[in-house]
DNA sequence: AAAAAAT
């Protein structure tokens, strides 16, 4: 049996290691922790000394890449060929970017994303959990995966079956990727060979790695035209795009972590920052842009950016981006500009849930496309301890603050454990912040009525652990990978389910364990049922007076569980294909279960499954 | 009803 709150926050915040007997709340199957260095070695990366006996300097690209010529890249060369040779493939002293005009954009100043430590991993102490590589990759071992389509390539189980290259190799070292997540195992080989795909998975799993990596490898080794020069319009030859300016930034700080030194130039732009300062980024080169979509329609209008040169295109939370209204706009980016057309460019859909807006979307984007479908690390919530405490609207501050304080007593704080408070509203938040803060907890808080500056200074002052806690509207609620949140307090329940599942994630990331808590009381009556059962199916200890409630309200379940609709959400594939490939070990993550076994990813609560939240 | 995103 859990004990106390207190016990709750420590089993939270000390890593998983003491996991078992904490009876119904942690997955009773979580096998120890054991940091991934200390697994799988020696490590899996191909090429042993030479090519990794030390950074390349500044001035080189990291001796190109030497693999073979992509031939089957293009599946089969059905693809255009635009003939003049872009970047080379390398051949090492000639850089291809020399080739391509005369002035060394892209690698003038690089700033190290990897700061000084670069390649030395062994150490123990560069192990601290302060390393993404904090993945507990035992908790990705039985991840469901399934695949349909023609000729799915087959799956790899280490980055040295992938013929990525050496810089790239080498950046994933510096990365401490030992071996790859589910979602890169299947989308990378996809994906160089030259495959649409549409894939249900979430972030925080190795996603945007599993998409920029064969970006990367394939702007490296691709031949490309000549990018018309001469004119201040730029021409990418990738696009990424995702819904909110927090998460293109932290794609596009991971991308250039992926590209540093492969001559691969990244750049962001979103609203809310100037935006000439972006176009003086652009003008100095690029190759994967990644992007909101307003302020890239922006720029297309003002034929800032063209789109003719792009071969890579990839939509990242398409289904959230749906949800926010972008569809014009991504519908105009993509099929009213200059956008090459189907077949002329390689298209990556990646979205939670499987409705039928994004099958629409991905039979007008996609051209014979495979369709992935990643289940969750772990059982969605296992890592999770959910508490839900009735609580009046009146005590909610002070409850609040009883939570934090045991949280301090218990050195948590001390920790740099973090915080994370969901509220309803701006203006909520904003008082809710002052009211912390004037209380003596270092508080801050992200939303949309903030400047983007202070969103940005709220984020890295949260992440750095200055302000422990974050008051956040749902602008924070998806996708954002904020490392060690080891508490996420839904002080006003959101009244959609799938909201509170994707709240509710920013904990647990990355096969570790965090505790989430709500305030429920008569306001948020309509979530009784959902997320009485949303519990109830992560094993967690439903409180008899929610069971009561739940009981009580007879609607409020139809929406939240996607029965009809959308269709057997989560990641069926509507075409039908019959060809399915199993991954994940052969496990039978939904033995037992009594339906299809099938229709029950993602968004669709199948035992101990519910909606991806990223 | 609120939130997000272009100005």
């Amino acid at each position: 049996m859990r004990t106390s709150w207190a016990d709750s926050v420590e089993n939270a915040a000390s890593g998983s290691s003491d996991n078992h007997g904490t009876g119904g709340g942690l997955a009773p199957t979580m096998p120890t922790y054991i940091p991934p260095h200390l697994r799988n070695r020696p490590p899996i990366l191909e090429s042993p000394a030479p090519s990794f006996s030390g950074p390349p300097s500044g001035n080189d690209r990291g001796g190109g890449y030497t693999g073979p010529a992509g031939g089957s890249r293009w599946a089969g060369g059905s693809r255009p060929d635009f003939g003049r040779q872009g970047y080379s493939t390398g051949g090492r002293g000639s850089s291809g970017w020399g080739n391509r005009g005369g002035w060394d954009r892209g690698r003038d100043r690089e700033v190290n994303p990897f700061g000084n430590d670069d390649i030395d991993d062994d150490a123990e102490h560069a192990f601290s959990e302060q390393e993404n590589s904090g993945i507990n990759f035992d908790a990705y071992e039985d991840i469901p995966v399934e695949t349909s389509g023609n000729n799915v390539p087959p799956p790899v189980n280490t980055f040295a079956e992938i013929d990525l290259g050496e810089a790239l190799n080498l950046n994933i070292r510096r990365c401490k990727y030992v071996k790859p997540t589910p979602v890169q195992r299947y989308t990378i080989p996809i994906s160089l060979a030259g495959r649409d795909l549409m894939a249900c998975a979430q972030t925080g799993s190795g996603k945007t790695a599993a998409f920029c990596f064969p970006i990367i490898s394939g702007i490296m080794t691709g031949n490309f035209a000549q990018r018309p020069r001469g004119t201040r319009t730029v021409y990418p030859l990738a696009l990424i795009l995702s819904p909110t300016r927090e998460l293109s930034c932290q794609i596009h700080e991971e991308a250039k972590k992926f590209a540093y030194q492969t001559g691969v130039k990244v750049v962001v732009v979103y609203g809310g920052a100037p935006i000439n300062q972006q176009l003086r980024e652009l003008e100095r080169g690029v190759d994967i842009l990644v992007a909101t979509p307003g302020r890239l329609v922006d720029m297309l209008e003002r034929a800032k950016v063209s789109l003719q040169m792009i071969r890579y295109l990839a939509l990242d939370e398409a289904d959230r981006m749906l949800d926010m209204g972008f569809e014009p706009q991504i519908r105009k980016i993509v099929e009213q500009m200059d956008m090459p057309r189907l077949g002329e460019r390689q298209t990556m859909l990646f979205s939670a849930t499987f409705p039928k807006e994004i099958q629409r979307l991905a039979s007008d984007f996609l051209s014979n496309y495979i369709f992935l479908t990643v289940g969750r690390v772990g059982s969605s919530t296992d890592l999770i301890v959910q508490r839900v405490e009735y609580v009046q609207e009146s005590d909610k501050r002070s409850h609040l603050m009883d939570l934090l304080h045991a949280q301090k007593a218990n050195g948590v704080q001390g920790k740099q454990a973090l915080t994370l408070v969901f509220v309803e509203t701006k203006k909520g938040a904003d008082s809710l912040e002052h009211w912390l803060y004037n209380n003596g907890f270092p508080a801050t808080t992200i939303h949309g009525d903030r400047t983007q500056q202070e969103r940005e200074q709220a984020l890295r002052s949260f992440k750095s652990g200055n302000t422990p806690i974050l008051v956040a509207t749902d602008v924070a609620a998806r996708g954002l990978d904020i490392p060690h949140v080891s508490h996420v307090v839904n002080f006003d329940l959101p009244n959609d389910i799938d909201d509170y599942v994707h709240r509710i994630g920013r904990t647990g990331r990355a096969g570790k364990t965090g505790l989430a808590t709500a305030f429920f009381n008569d306001n948020s009556m309509s979530l009784a049922k959902p997320l009485a059962d949303l519990m109830q199916e992560a094993n967690q200890d439903v409180p008899a007076w929610l069971t009561r409630y739940a009981s009580r309200v007879s609607y409020g379940g139809g929406k939240n569980r996607r029965s009809g609709g959308g269709g057997r959400f989560g990641g069926r594939d509507y075409r039908r294909d019959t060809s399915f490939n199993r991954g994940g070990g052969g496990t039978d993550y939904y033995g037992g279960n009594s339906s299809s076994g099938y229709g029950n990813y993602g968004g669709g609560y199948g035992p101990g499954v519910t909606s991806a939240w990223d």
